[in-house]
RNA sequence: CGGGCUGUAGCGCAGGGGCUAGCGCACUGCGUUCGGGACGCAGGGGUCGGUGGUUCGAAUCCACUCAGCCCGACCA
């Protein structure tokens, strides 16, 4: 369990570093501090199936956040949900020829059942397409049937060789939106209009900065005819696929036969997206905001905003603990907060594990404050304190809340920003992911040739390619010949 | 799937053929503490990852296997 790492928690703290000595510095092991976080902030834990997670109560919490926000953004852009079967038949994932040869190495397969062999082996969902188009082909007949807006929440699996939490697991969390249109324009607008869903939930809700671009051939869905994609920079300046929109044209519709009559009379294929994200945002937001201390969940997708941990002794624990409450019952209004009334625990021990599993503030309250009817705000972000009068506080609180979502997402901003690089040679590209690494724009003339090359040498792909053209002159930076892309290369989770 | 490292109490570790397997933290009880991980006293907790072998005797040696971490290959 401890692997090769000599800096995890022995369980005995020591004055120097009184905090967080459970976690293991980003600097000295970024992979592990990252293992840390999800383990000692409770979010998830490792099940007795290789590959497999279970997501603890704090981190389905977050999870739920996060559904019921895109929930509802999706029902906002007219979509409901649905759902369809864990178990497809082997034979329709087999319908669509690239889709197939993309997922076939990650199958599930179930051969036995009911203590027979069955006749025609069940894949185990790794995404729905197939299942759902085998319907949709009951559910359209007439261009009055579209456009068909669903969506599903449910859990899907890839057999992965290598497997992280959250971020790579063998089953996930997600959501899958299957939509089919009567254009080619319609299904293109609901492409990006999801890809924009998604850009602002990222942006305005986990308060994480992404570029949004399309996919080279190589990267895209396999059965999409363009695939559109988030890509968020994490803290060691590697790329974080956090969602995709495609336009599946009508690949699905012809494999599946799915026709309808046009207003004019005619019959046509229909036009088809889907789009999806998963628990994998939860590995996004701790990569993007969490720091040595532990977890930052930004205030929007917090499940509790705000703790009051009270100090006391025994001698004034009635007096002080009354206050505490009064602060609560006033905050509780309009704040998710909670009261740490344990008595074993010191408050400096809480401060460490409020902090450790993220809650943006903090609200000390002890005798001096509750003799001059104050309390202290301590920001999870920056550690800041301040004090603050009674009457003012969940005024204070909500101001402060609001700012963190907005700084969390600023220090995301810069980071991003100071990690991007425009580069033109491709000796600077080699040199840039030889070091520090970051996101690269370059020119791209467009041959995967290049981009395998620049793989190969670097390990940085192209996680998109800017909705951009060129300027005029501007060269491949692996090839030299003319470009035709605006492309961002970076390394990648 | 390949290379490396690691599995001993909930966590972090020590012990490396021999009698009853240890330490720190955590946990339980009582008391004192409490503004950045407090302390005393008394307790509970182990098929030494699993299976099979070698041996008079295995946590310890061997084989296989499972799981985790790191590095690769692969990967909407």
């Amino acid at each position: 369990m401890t692997g090769n790492n000599k800096n995890r928690y022995n369980g005995t703290p020591n004055n120097e570093d009184t905090m967080a000595e459970r976690i293991t510095p980003r600097k000295e092991n970024y992979s592990q501090w990252y293992v840390d976080i999800v383990i000692q902030a409770k979010l998830a834990d490792y099940s007795p199936v290789k590959g497999c997670m279970v997501i603890r109560p704090r981190g389905y919490a977050l999870w739920e956040k996060m559904q019921q926000t895109l929930d509802r953004m999706f029902k906002e852009t007219g979509h409901q949900n649905a759902y369809f079967p864990l178990l497809i038949p082997e034979s329709f994932i087999k319908r669509e020829a690239e889709h197939i040869e993309g997922f076939s190495p990650e199958l599930a397969i179930v051969t036995h059942a009911g203590g027979e062999k069955l006749e025609e082996p069940l894949v185990l969902r790794p995404t729905s397409e197939t299942i759902i188009w085998s319907m949709y082909k009951k559910w359209i007949q007439s261009y009055r049937d579209l456009p068909l807006l669903i969506n599903q929440w449910a859990n899907v699996l890839r057999w992965e060789k290598r497997t992280r939490m959250f971020l790579r697991t063998t089953e996930f969390l997600w959501q899958e939106g299957h939509t089919a249109h009567s254009s080619e324009e319609e299904a293109r607008e609901e492409t990006l209009r999801m890809l924009e869903v998604y850009r602002d939930f990222a942006e305005n809700y986990m308060a994480m900065p992404v570029l949004t671009g399309i996919k080279s051939e190589s990267e895209k869905f396999a059965g999409a005819v363009n695939t559109y994609s988030l890509e968020a920079m994490m803290q060691d300046r590697k790329a974080l696929q956090a969602g995709t929109s495609h336009f599946l044209g009508q690949n699905f519709a012809k494999a599946f036969d799915v026709t309808y009559q046009t207003a004019e009379g005619s019959i046509d294929h229909v036009w088809a997206t889907s789009w999806g994200v998963s628990t994998r945002l939860i590995g996004a937001l701790i990569m993007t905001h969490s720091d040595d201390k532990g977890l930052i969940i930004p205030p929007k997708l917090a499940p509790i905003e705000g703790v009051i941990i009270p100090i006391f002794k025994s001698s004034n624990k009635e007096e002080v603990l009354g206050y505490a409450r009064e602060v609560l019952s006033a905050m509780k209004q309009e704040i998710r907060v909670e009261i740490d009334e344990d008595e074993q625990n010191s408050p400096g021990w809480k401060f460490s594990e409020w902090e450790m599993v993220g809650v943006p503030l903090r609200v000390e309250i002890g005798p001096r404050d509750m003799e001059a009817r104050k309390v202290v705000l301590v920001r999870r972000d920056t550690g800041e304190k301040i004090p603050v009068a009674g009457e003012e506080v969940t005024r204070t609180a909500k101001a402060l809340l609001d700012d963190i979502q907005q700084s969390l997402f600023e220090r995301a901003r810069k980071f991003r920003e100071e990690n991007y690089h425009r580069l033109d040679t491709y000796k600077d590209l080699r040199k840039l992911f030889e070091s520090e690494g970051g996101f690269v724009e370059a020119h791209w003339c467009g041959d995967p040739d290049c981009e395998g090359k620049i793989k190969d040498d670097t390990k940085a792909t192209i996680r998109v390619l800017l909705d951009r053209k060129p300027v005029d002159g501007a060269v491949c930076i692996a090839c030299s010949k003319p470009a035709s892309q605006v492309a961002v290369f970076s390394k990648a989770y």
